[in-house]
DNA sequence: ATGGTGGGTCACCCA
């Protein structure tokens, strides 16, 4: 099974690089963030024309909003409500003879890292801790979990660690709630597994900068998670940058893992 | 310290 993530910022606006990436790439099921839109306008139909007929998706109007679309057949689809809020941050499909795959969208936290003079802040911990306490009460087995989590947890994730230490994606607090619900909540960072720790490893650059590519000053923001049972069946994982750099880019790119 | 860009919807929100 080859699987992807991707926050694409919109899935109307690119759904057409959707559908060449699935096809260039043998993509069997992938995992969207951000897809900004109602499930009424969610393009299934375009979608499944393509070949990918299985679908789960949960959107809301211009925030937020996860999708799985798959080639193989989805048994069952669920979601969690997670931090007292409704928003479209997480769904669950069990693939037919195959595991079951979470995708989050974890809150980007707003810009001040203090959790009383920013609620967004707040949010986004409540949202890391009750992830965490979730997956200790039922450990993974046979599970993956991929998504935008917002959270650049090792220095190595982040183009200068020094620089970013007070910034909202890698501060202290917020990169050990994330190695906590990796190690507590069982779980393997396949990406980390497959790499290494010494590479400098990013899945997403601002738009605001003059050249992305010249100052480089990425973050590894999305993430492919395996259950301890599943991690051995890890074949191959990519990163696949260049989609940074194509007409009317995400500011994200496609993580690819092949088990 | 500041503002830089992009997406959605329709005067701003959010990233």
């Amino acid at each position: 099974m080859r699987l992807a993530t991707w926050n694409i910022n919109s899935i109307r606006l690119r759904i057409q690089l959707v559908i060449n990436f699935l096809q260039k790439h043998d993509i069997d099921v992938i995992c969207l963030q951000e897809t900004k839109t109602e499930d009424k306008f969610f393009p299934a139909a375009t979608l499944a024309e393509a070949g990918w007929r299985h679908h789960a998706f949960r959107g809301e109007k211009s925030y937020n909003g996860v999708a799985i679309v798959s080639r193989l057949p989805i048994d069952q689809t669920y979601h969690e409500n997670w931090a007292e809020k409704t928003d479209c941050r997480h769904i669950c499909v069990q693939i037919e003879n195959g595991p079951s795959i979470h995708n989050f969208y974890v809150p980007a936290g707003g810009d001040v890292p203090d959790r009383y003079e920013n609620p967004k802040f707040g949010h986004k911990l409540d949202f890391i801790a009750e992830m965490t306490r979730y997956f200790m009460d039922q450990k993974p087995h046979n599970e993956i979990l991929v998504g935008d989590l917002n959270i650049a947890p090792l220095a190595e994730d982040v183009w200068s660690s020094k620089h970013l230490l007070k910034v909202v994606s890698h501060t202290p607090v917020e990169t050990e709630a994330l190695k906590r619900l990796i190690s507590n909540g069982g779980w393997v960072d396949a990406v980390r597994e497959h790499f290494g720790t010494d590479e400098k490893l990013y899945s997403w650059w601002s738009y605001r900068a003059r050249d992305w590519a010249a100052s480089n000053r990425g973050r590894r923001l999305d993430h492919i998670w395996i259950s301890h049972d599943l991690a051995p069946s890890v074949k191959e994982v990519d990163i696949k940058a260049d989609y940074r750099g194509v007409e009317k880019p995400s500011d994200h790119v496609p993580v690819i893992v092949e088990l």
